[in-house]
Order: structure tokens, then sequence, then C-alpha cells
DNA sequence: TAGAACATGTAACGGGTTACATGATTTG
DNA sequence: CAAATCATGTAACCCGTTACATGTTCTA
């Protein structure tokens, strides 16, 4: 038994039992399907699977247009997958920039802190409005994912969350 | 000018206006103020303290008691502290292991995947559970320092959008 | 006096991020 | 034909995490 997978190692894999695709294809629908509660960058996506072949659980097809590289999953990178999705998941972590510059504020202007707030809230509105959209349009096109709607669901819930308190900030911080 | 100030290094220069810290206590601290929404190691503390005395914003005092080593900001520290704050902060990351797992649910038994919420909604009952009681020692005790009220409040506003999530997902995933 | 808690640190690894370099194909 | 977009990759750095090693002081 080889050495655990990274949880960004088994996304891709994951996304390849949907069939062959590139590194290219993998980080676009990484960031579109799992890109708001797990980041990853192009680098790492073609590092990943350089790794990921070389340990047997992708193969790599016959080069495509634009030198397009496709990757299958292979027998070996579906067990690893397996492995992967049954162990218990570990808990969220959340870096909030925003919460730091909140947390010494006494050491900023308040007319300062108070932009770089409404450019944040201005930002999670819009992110908010993009999820309902995408709620809209995944309810219009009827075949709902269980799964995915799970997921979106999540995100148009922070979103709120985050939205309620920023309205709130003003009662709770000095100078508000 | 040096580069710039990464934002735990930040944080614990902030930590230091209030007086000489050791290393051990500035994680303390860390954890305490700041270990909601942004995570760092003992480790991580010690080789940061090492290269801020090295660019010279920290200087370490005499030891004390247990070996103790204490470092003061010194007004090079000062500088690179208003400087890091007075900055955009960046957007928040969350790395959410368990929206991986529902997003692949389907490669997952049911009741398996029931499981692993199961112990996460219990875990976030919990921390809402700590803050509410933090809340409440807070008001108890008067001084409430609004800074802290407002990241508090962050938190529990985000533990009950969560816990508003798990109950609602029986009915956006397939067999629940 | 034994064990818990305090305290400091090093070493190594894994992986996230950024910057850079290169070329192919499509489209206006 | 120029610009935009698609596509692949490398190199280097930073930093978060884990594991390990060592010694001190308090307290039951």
């Amino acid at each position: 038994m080889t050495s655990a997978l990274n949880a960004t190692a088994a996304s891709l894999l994951g996304f390849l039992h949907h069939g062959p695709m590139s590194g290219w294809d993998l980080a676009a629908t990484a960031e579109t399907v799992i890109g708001d509660f797990w980041s990853l960058t192009r680098s790492q996506v073609y590092r990943e699977l350089a790794s990921m072949a070389d340990a047997g659980l992708v193969e790599a097809g016959e080069r495509g247009r634009r030198d397009r590289q496709p990757y299958a999953i292979t027998a070996a990178g579906r067990a690893a997958f397996a492995e992967w999705i049954d162990r218990e998941p570990g808990s969220e972590t959340i870096r909030f920039p925003l919460l730091l510059t909140v947390s010494f504020g006494r050491h900023l202007p308040p007319e300062r802190l108070a932009a770089f707030l409404s450019a944040h809230r201005a930002a999670h509105e819009q992110r908010l409005a993009g999820y309902e959209q995408q709620r809209s349009l995944a309810e219009a096109s009827g075949g709902a994912d269980g799964y995915a709607m799970a997921t979106l669901d999540f995100g148009l819930a922070y979103e709120r969350a985050v939205l309620g308190w920023f309205d709130r900030l003003p009662e709770l911080m000095p100078g508000g």
C-alpha cells in the first residue's frame, strides 16, 4: 500500500471517474465544482498528475490538439480513491485575514477599517449573488445533483451568515 | 524596506504591542485570540521570532525562569506592523474536507456518509457551545472589547450557519 | 518523587503560491 | 496577421505541519 493520498490529488481522481481529462480541464473542473471550499492551482494539478502517473494511479494517453495531454484513472487509482473517500474527513480550516485586521482594529483609523469592511462586504454580496444564480440554473435545468446542491447550499448559508455579520458589526464595534 | 510580513508574523507583532512575551505565551495567546480564524503552531512561532529577530523587528531579552526567552517589539517592528495592518486584507480561504466528501458522495455508501456528517455535526455543536460560553463570560465581566466581540460574533454566526446546513441536508441529498 | 505542565528549539517534509517560459490554435 | 485563449510545464520560495529531542518547575 502506497502512502495516503492528499485531498487535492484524490479530488482529481474523483473527477477522472467521469473519463479521461487533461490537466487544464481538471483545473477548470475543480475550480467550478469544488473551488468554493477547496482551492487548487494549475501548478498543483500538473504536479499531482505527474506524481500519480509515477505511482500508477493515472495513465497519460496520446497527446491531442494543442499538445493536450489526457490522463485516465487506472484500477489502482480507483482503489486509492475509494480508500481515501472512506476515511474520516478532517475538520475545516478557515484563514480569514479580514478577521485579523478586525482583531487588531485598535491599530487602525476607524475609517480605514470601515473601508476594508465595506469592500469585503461587497465581494461577499457578489459571491452570494453568484451562488443564487447557480441555484436558479440548477433548479431550472431540473437535473438536480443532490450532492452538488448540498455543497451549493453550504455556500449560500455561509455567505448569508457573513453578510449578517457585516450588518451587525456597527453595533459590536467601537466607533461603528 | 524589507519584504512584506506574512500575516502570522504580523499577528505576533500585534500581540507584542502589549509588552514582551515568550514564544510559548505568544502561541497560547494566538490560539485563544485568533485561533478560530487563523491557525498557527508553536514551531512557526519560534521560527518567525527567530527570523524577525534577524530582521530587527523584535529583540530577545534576558532569559528568565525555565529558560523562558522573552521578545520585545522594536521601533522597526512597530513600523512593519503598522504597514502590514494598513494593507487591504486578502479574501479568506476555506478548506473543508467534509464538503469534498459530500461532493464525491456518490462514491460512498449512504450510511458511511451519514456517519461522517453526524460526527462533524456534533463537533460543530460543541464549538458553538464554546463560543456561547465565551460570550457569556465576556458579557458577565462587562469589559467588552468590541474588536474581540466582533470576531467572536463571526464564530457564532458561522457555527449557526453550519448547523443550519446540517439540518437541511436530509432534504437536499439523495437517500437523506 | 513521579508525573504533569511549562518551555525551547531543530529537522524534514509536503504542499500551496507565484513567477516564468514556451508554444498551439482560434477568432476578429 | 495580431491578439486572445488554450495548454503544458518548471523553478523557487514560503510556510504549515509533524515528529523529535531536551531540559525545568510545579504539584499531588
